[in-house]
DNA sequence: TGCAACCGAATGAACGTTCGATTGATGAAT
DNA sequence: ATTCATCAATCGAACGTTCATTCGGTTGCA
């Protein structure tokens, strides 16, 4: 896929939307090439020439999706926060972007669970990815002796696990969303992240 | 469906077995029932015997599935345990299943990110369901005083996140499962479940 | 004039489901 | 003891639909 014509073309970026709309509402393979089409008002073949295969766009558009979240949930870190508050700040918006965007959460949660992900796992672990920063971030709190002294996989699945689950239990109805849930959450995945050698 | 026949009579359960090691591999919508009579030996006539249509084949071998998780996770808690000692064995448990049991993580995966999961949340929430047990024993531990004072569902959310992240995690190799690891998470969770007013 | 963008009817494969036929077990009637 | 009727269990070819993809053609810009 040309990256620069789906940027600058009004067509692809309205194949992407309606997919992802469709996608949410009907699943995965309840979602034909035909009514995106009729959705996007852009015609099957067109959609063909920018898009090899249905795959494809499930892929381009994953990334696309993916992009938006890494964005999101970097953004407004201070460079005055401490560590603590960049902890907090990071997770709130990581659950806040899935909530403000139930379409992303909904196909991230079908791709990441379908074969097809499994299959293309090697393209899809970029080098420099988002999921890395989030390493990257709770490292720097594992070496600093703010976190636990543990492997920095468990940290990043705890504070991605909850927020999640927290998503789709909101999603689902079984959880309210307020900020007093929001608080208390915080307040479970800090204290069970922090090294208690050191802080209070 | 006849539970009784389902029960008593070999085709079914190689159907329902078939089914769910095709849905690992292949996925939901990758598994054809074509497919699924051939590897069990049973006549597609006969699964329609059953089986009034796919739906009911995937239900039922998702009410199948809970069941046996079900059974499991709270298999094992002596009278003797003290609270934290049950909270450690019962997510313990949790994660054993779906690792020992990698076919039924995938096909639960999917299931409940799948919009027909949504279609039938209804009749998918039972009153007395293994989910509500969980539930029920965190509120024993709210109200115990031994776990923070928040809404059971937030730590519903943290426990089942936390190990279904895990689990995930492990399954596509981002972490290693060593008893320390598993060890070092308890950590994690118990930490941030409990009541600092009230424990150390 | 050339070429990329665009279009959608047509194609062929794959799928869920149906249905008419066959088997075999059960038990009532003779 | 034998016959016969009944019906659930079994089977898989066939049906109709739906879908991803193709392709021959048109448009419009450079």
């Amino acid at each position: 896929m040309n990256v620069r014509l789906m940027n600058s073309n009004e067509k692809i970026a309205a194949v992407l939307a309606s997919t992802l709309k469709l996608i949410q509402t009907n699943g995965f393979h309840g979602t034909p090439m035909s009514k995106i089409a009729q959705d996007s008002d852009v015609a099957i073949g067109t959609i063909y020439h920018y898009f090899p295969s249905k795959d494809d766009l499930i892929f381009a558009l994953f990334k696309h999706c993916r992009t938006l979240l890494n964005d999101y949930i970097f953004d407004g870190i201070k460079d005055d926060f401490d560590y603590k508050d960049s902890f907090i700040h990071i997770w709130r918006n990581f659950v806040k972007f899935y909530l403000e965007n139930g379409h992303i959460f909904s196909f991230f949660e079908q791709f990441f669970s379908s074969p097809y992900y499994e299959k293309n796992k090697a393209e899809i672990q970029e080098p420099v990815g988002g999921q890395n920063k989030v390493v990257d971030f709770l490292q720097e709190g594992i070496d600093r002796k703010i976190l636990k002294q543990v492997d920095v996989h468990l940290l990043v699945a705890s504070y991605i696990g909850v927020a999640l689950s927290t998503v789709h239990s909101i999603k689902f109805k079984d959880l309210k969303f307020s900020e007093q849930n929001v608080e208390d959450l915080i307040g479970i995945i800090w204290d069970g992240a922090i090294n208690r050698e050191k802080n209070n």
